[in-house]
DNA sequence: GTGTTGACCCCAA
DNA sequence: TTTGGGGCCAACA
């Protein structure tokens, strides 16, 4: 059963992101024509825990690049980690080279 | 049913 | 640089 919710639009782009890119809560909302919604796509991340939606929420981060959700998670390094463990690197919850990891799913899409 | 909060973003002072 | 305001809307108390 697929829902066209906007969460599962959401939750549609972000598998997208290929291994060892990232993008932003606002490109994702942005690609779904609803820019200023950016806030649902964060809040939507929280529901992505569920295994079931196979979400890289790890690969989804704010306009500055930082990890801000990563409190979300088991242990504050977890999303760190599997950032890490997808070729991408953080230091300080700060993801390094944010300009050459970022994909945007409007224009690679 | 109402009020507050929040994995955000943009703009102004 | 920091602070404040507006917008969007789901989830929660």
């Amino acid at each position: 059963m697929i829902g066209n919710s906007f969460y599962d639009q959401v939750y549609e782009i972000a598998r997208l992101i290929p291994k060892g890119r990232v993008t932003t809560y606002g490109a994702i909302a942005k690609a779904l024509g609803a820019a200023k919604s950016s806030r649902m796509v964060g809040t939507a991340m929280i529901h992505a825990h569920d295994p079931r939606l196979k979400v890289p929420a790890h690969r989804v981060v704010n306009r500055n690049g930082l990890l801000t959700g990563k409190h979300h998670y088991d242990t504050p390094t977890q999303m760190q980690e599997l950032l890490t463990a997808d070729g991408i690197q953080v230091i300080d919850d700060q993801v390094q080279d944010f300009e050459k990891v970022y994909w945007d799913p409007i224009t690679e899409l």
